[in-house]
This record gives structure tokens, C-alpha cells and sequence, in this order.
RNA sequence: GCGCCCGUAGCUCAAUGGAUAGAGCAUCUGACUACGGAUCAGAAGGUUAGGGGUUCGAGUCCCUUCGGGCGCACCA
């Protein structure tokens, strides 16, 4: 009995109670919630749902409970089910029951909590987007860290989703950034808003390689930003994210795409004319102020492009645009909400903006502001050299978005119990450990003589409950968006574990020379669905389950 | 001034409107001739910033005060 079938059974039984009684059977939600208490008392599982429904349909909640209770318990794999407090129920399953779920876990492997919450959505998501000027820095790596491993939820999830980063090389900033380099180049100063840093230097140099006569600023830009592209692509693949389109900004105006998205904006009656420039009334759906698409000296503005942008988007079929913004851009929320409206899209159905607040590296108990190479940021590569990848992505998908985050250096790159991925992965290891020596032994995870009822000790029975608990973890996750769940139900599932382990009574291996007994087997069967699970959890978040450390 | 996010144990953080608010660290006390002790067990630690409201039920939703972070361009 898993939570999943135990919810389609507290439906199917309210059902038939619903029906007896000739209640309104609309007032039913379309799925059951089933929860693991964290009393003990409160029985193995447990669901609110005679609360949640009573009330609508006029009824007793207690008294609906019983008769809820009664159908229930009729449900085989079900043990008992008790009402309590103002109309819980508390359901306990047959414990016999409860080891099969090693062998499901086992079968499915990596499988094994992907599902369809999400199937039927066309997602896009689109996270870090840095400017092509310099590396991407801590605020964007929290990005590649969350959003790969969101992406990675949602299609655990059964969405269909494309990740994109989004290029900004058609303005200003690429002006400042080309003239940076030519002035490094004929060893000049930097321009008064230029870029600085050893970087910029470094490109100077590689675009001289490639072309030594070069001395103009159309070649330094051309070349200086596809050398930037590389270095900015290179790095996000060493931290293991890649996206599924790389979208430059200059296509869109190269496409004429800023134009198709204007006349579309004024066929819906959103867009004016004012002091020689051209307007979108953001207005007209909440937005602070109108925003301009194009200037008065004719140049297009950043936000049409965005218009544009979330136009293309939607026309290469995404049902719902998301968005992954730094605090800093949180103002930019508003508009872009009023401008999907202005479209004529449903901004609550079609866009979706996450705001992820910042990020600092903290080394000796203060913050580190600065690059080597960078200057005045910190950067991906500044994270990574300091605790390693997988340090760096547990570290930024561990944490609610909506928290700052302060990563130690100290505490990240310790071997020990409060480093949170050293813990999870230790058990990563362990299991692999414990699957070697097994195999060493002789003793295999035979199918044939796995005999799930001897799986019955309290902690197997936790950690069987842990191991079941993975696909609505994965589940409500993905619906949330929000990867930090992954992480800390992990670490729960690492404690369950470690304490499974360190159970005499629980040997996976016999002792000595000791023969193998059916425990033995049960056990490694049990073994390795943990490891399972740990491996599917950890690759949802893109760090690794190492067979040893 | 307006807007968004945050305020939970000494510290860092969890908790999808559910029952007695949970972990780790730090503190104190314990467990290694046993599958990796990079581990485990126990104790102690709380007016969920303050106040009001909605609800059968509020850390969670609404109002308000205080405190902190980040924003409020015909910049990108």
C-alpha cells in the first residue's frame, strides 16, 4: 500500500459514502491528500478530507468521518483506521504489505518517482540569461543550480519542457563591452563605463590571436561576445547545466520580431503614440506606469524585446512562459505580467515569474566580494573552485528561493554530519559499499527468495515509509517549483537510513561466517532501493550519488 | 513615499490552512573486537518580531505596527 493508492482508496471510499447518502458528489476535491503524520500515534497515514468536505455539504465531520472510516477499513492492506480529533483519520497499513515496496523500487529504478502530474503542460523555462559582457556570477549560478534542477522536476513531473538562455547581445551594454576589449587591446585604459577585470583583457588577447590586425570595434564586438558565449556555455556545462536553446537576442531584431510583436500589441488597443515615442498601456492591467517599446530616437527599447521574446515563446507553442529573476529584478514583475495580458494571453495561466533573492559566498565568516578574475563580482567559477560542483548545486537548491543565502566555504567543504550533502551522499555510498560486500559474500538480491514480510523491523519500517514518500515529494515539488524539497526530504531519507544501518538487528551482511538467511536477502533488497532513491533524488538536483568517496 | 521578499530554538534553516512547530550546528550525556564511526542514541533549548481579524483549526490567509533585504528609467 502506497500513499498514492491509499489516496485513490479514501476517494473511492468517500465515494461510495457520498453516494449512499445522496451527497453532492462535486464537493469531492479531485484527488484525496494523504499525509504522513509526524505523530506516530497518529497512525501510519492519515487524511483531513471528511474536514475538508463536510462543511459544503452540510454534514457532521466527525459523523462523516465514522462512515468514511467504516468503508475504509473494508480496503485490504488497510489494518485499521481510527477518527480523530475534530474528523482525521488515522489509517495504519498491513505491515506484510509494506516491504514490497523495496522490490518496486528496485524494478522501476531510475523510474521510480517520475509520474504525470504535469503531463499535457508545454513548459518554458528560462533561468540565468547573463549578459554576454563577463562571467555569470553567484546570482546567476543560483539559477542554473534551481532552475536545471526544476527543469528536471517538471519533467520528473510528465511536463514537456524546453530550457532556454536568453543572450542579451543587441545593445548598450555590448557597446561598452566591445569598447572595453579594443581599449585592453591597444593597451588603453578602461573606458569610464567599461567592463574591467582580467577577463576582459584575457578576450582582448584571444580576439588579437585570431585576427592580429584586428583594430575596430565591429570585429572586437563580433568576435570579443562569440568568445564570451564560449566561456559563459563552457562554464555552465562544467556545472553540469545545458539548456535546450540558446536564444540570442539580436535575432529577434534581426527577424523583424520586434516589429511583429508591436503590431500585435496595437491590434489589441494597447499600444499609443506620446512625445515622439511608442507606448504600451501597461496600465490597463496593474502595471505602475506605461512603458515604452520605442524611444523617441527611434531605437527599440529592452523591454520590446522582452515583448517580443514572450511572443516567440508562445508562438513556438509554450502554454506557460516562465520566467527566473534575481530580487533585483523583481520591479520588472508588474510589467511583464501586463504585458502577457496585453497580448491577450491570461498572465496568471501563461506566465509564470520566479523571484530568487541573493546569493553571497562567505569565507571565514565574511562575505567575499570580489573575482580574481571578475573583479568586482563573484563568479560561477569563484564557487565552484572554492567547494566543487556538486557542493555548489546542493548548497543553492537546498534553500527556499525566497531566502537569502550566505554559502560558508567552511561548512560546505567539511566531511562531516552538518555538511548536508556529504550526509546525503555518504549514504550514496554506503549503500554501494554494503551492495559490493554483499556480492563478495555471495549474497545477491535474488527475487525469488525475497520475502518482503521479513522486512517488519520499526526502523525498515520507517525507511520503507521514507522510500514510498519519494514520488509525492517529487510530485509536490515540481508543482511548487520548488527543488529545495527534493533536498531536504533527502536528508530525512539519509537519517532514516543511517539509523536502519546502524541497527544491529538489521544486518544487510551476515556475520562472519555466518550463512545467508532470507533476512539477509530482504535486507539487501531494501539496501538497494535506498540507494535507488538517493540517486534519483541527487540527479534531480545534478549532483552525483558516488559509489565511493 | 510606493512595491516585492523576509523575520521561527543561541546560530543556519524546515514545515502545501491540520493534531504536541521540526532538523543540523553549538552545549551537556552516552555508543566503536559488527556491513565505511564521514555514523548513531539521549538531554536541554520556542509567546513562530508585536497587536488585531478570518477559520472547526493560523508560523502559513487578511489588516496593522516594528525591524531587515531588494527595487521603483524614453538604462540594459
Amino acid at each position: 500500500m502506497t500513499p498514492a493508492n491509499l489516496a485513490d482508496a479514501v476517494l473511492t471510499a468517500a465515494k461510495a459514502v457520498f453516494t449512499t447518502r445522496q451527497l453532492d458528489l462535486s464537493a469531492l476535491p479531485a484527488a484525496a491528500t494523504v499525509e504522513r503524520p509526524r505523530n506516530p500515534e497518529h497512525g501510519d497515514y492519515a487524511t483531513n478530507l471528511a474536514l475538508q468536505v463536510a462543511k459544503k455539504v452540510g454534514a457532521n465531520p466527525r459523523e462523516l468521518a465514522a462512515a468514511l472510516a467504516e468503508e475504509l477499513s473494508k480496503v485490504s492492506g488497510i489494518a485499521a483506521v481510527e477518527i480523530a480529533g475534530p474528523g482525521f483519520l488515522n489509517i495504519r497499513v498491513d505491515a506484510a504489505a509494506a516491504g514490497e515496496l523495496a522490490r518496486l523500487v528496485v524494478t522501476q529504478g531510475s523510474g521510480y518517482g517520475h509520474g504525470t502530474a504535469l503531463a499535457g503542460q508545454r513548459l518554458n523555462l528560462e533561468f540565468v540569461s547573463a549578459n554576454p559582457t563577463g562571467p555569470i556570477h553567484l546570482g546567476g549560478v543560483r539559477w542554473a543550480a534551481v532552475g536545471d534542477a526544476l527543469a528536471r522536476l517538471l519533467k520528473a513531473a510528465g511536463a514537456q519542457v524546453t530550457t532556454e538562455y536568453y543572450f542579451n547581445d543587441a545593445g548598450a551594454q555590448i557597446d561598452r563591452f566591445a569598447n572595453s576589449l579594443l581599449a585592453a587591446a591597444r593597451g588603453q585604459a578602461t573606458p569610464e563605463d567599461g567592463y574591467g577585470g582580467a577577463y576582459i583583457a584575457e578576450i582582448a588577447e584571444a580576439v588579437r590571436a585570431k585576427q592580429p590586425d584586428a583594430d575596430d570595434l565591429e570585429t572586437f564586438r563580433a568576435e570579443g561576445v562569440e568568445l564570451m558565449f564560449a566561456q559563459i556555455k563552457s562554464s555552465l556545462a562544467e556545472f553540469g547545466t545545458s539548456f535546450d536553446v540558446y536564444f540570442n537576442e539580436k535575432d529577434l531584431h534581426d527577424k523583424g520580431e520586434l516589429d511583429l510583436a508591436l503590431e500585435r500589441l496595437r491590434a489589441q488597443g494597447h499600444v499609443y503614440d506620446a512625445d515622439g515615442a511608442t507606448w504600451l498601456r501597461t496600465t490597463d492591467f496593474g502595471d505602475d506606469k506605461d512603458r515604452v517599446l520605442r524611444k523617441s530616437d527611434g531605437a527599440w527599447t529592452y523591454f520590446a524585446a522582452d515583448c517580443a521574446y514572450y511572443l516567440d515563446k508562445r508562438d513556438r507553442g509554450a502554454d506557460k512562459v516562465i520566467l527566473m529573476l534575481g530580487a533585483d529584478h523583481h520591479g520588472y514583475v508588474g510589467r511583464m505580467k501586463a504585458m502577457s495580458a496585453c497580448f491577450g494571453d491570461d498572465p496568471d495561466a501563461n506566465l509564470e515569474i520566479l523571484i530568487g533573492q541573493l546569493v553571497n559566498l562567505v569565507r571565514d565568516g565574511q562575505p567575499v566580494r570580489m573575482s580574481k578574475r571578475a573583479g568586482t563580482v563573484v563568479t560561477m567559477e569563484d564557487l565552484v573552485e572554492a567547494i566543487g560542483v556538486d557542493a555548489s548545486r546542493y548548497a543553492l537548491a537546498r534553500y527556499s528561493i525566497d531566502s537569502p543565502i550566505d554559502i560558508d566555504v567552511d561548512l560546505w567543504t567539511r566531511a562531516t554530519r552538518d555538511n548536508p550533502v556529504y550526509y546525503v551522499q555518504y549514504v550514496a555510498a554506503r549503500t554501494a559499499s554494503v551492495s559490493r560486500n554483499a556480492a563478495e559474500l555471495g549474497l545477491t538480491r535474488d527475487a525469488a527468495a525475497f520475502d518482503s514480510a521479513l522486512l517488519a523491523h520499526p526502523k525498515e519500517l520507517e525507511l520503507l515509509k521514507a522510500l514510498g514518500d519519494y514520488p509525492a515529494v517529487v510530485k509536490s515539488a515540481a508543482e511548487l517549483r520548488e527543488p529545495h524539497r527534493v533536498a531536504r526530504y533527502l536528508e530525512d531519507l539519509a537519517g532514516d537510513f543511517h539509523r536502519f544501518y546502524d541497527e544491529p538487528a538489521c544486518r544487510v551482511l551476515p556475520h562472519g561466517d555466518a550463512p545467508i538467511e532470507p533476512g539477509n536477502v530482504a535486507r539487501l533488497w531494501l539496501n538497494d532501493a535506498t540507494r535507488t532513491v538517493i540517486a534519483n533524488g541527487l540527479g534531480l538536483l545534478g549532483v552525483t550519488a558516488p559509489e565511493r568517496m
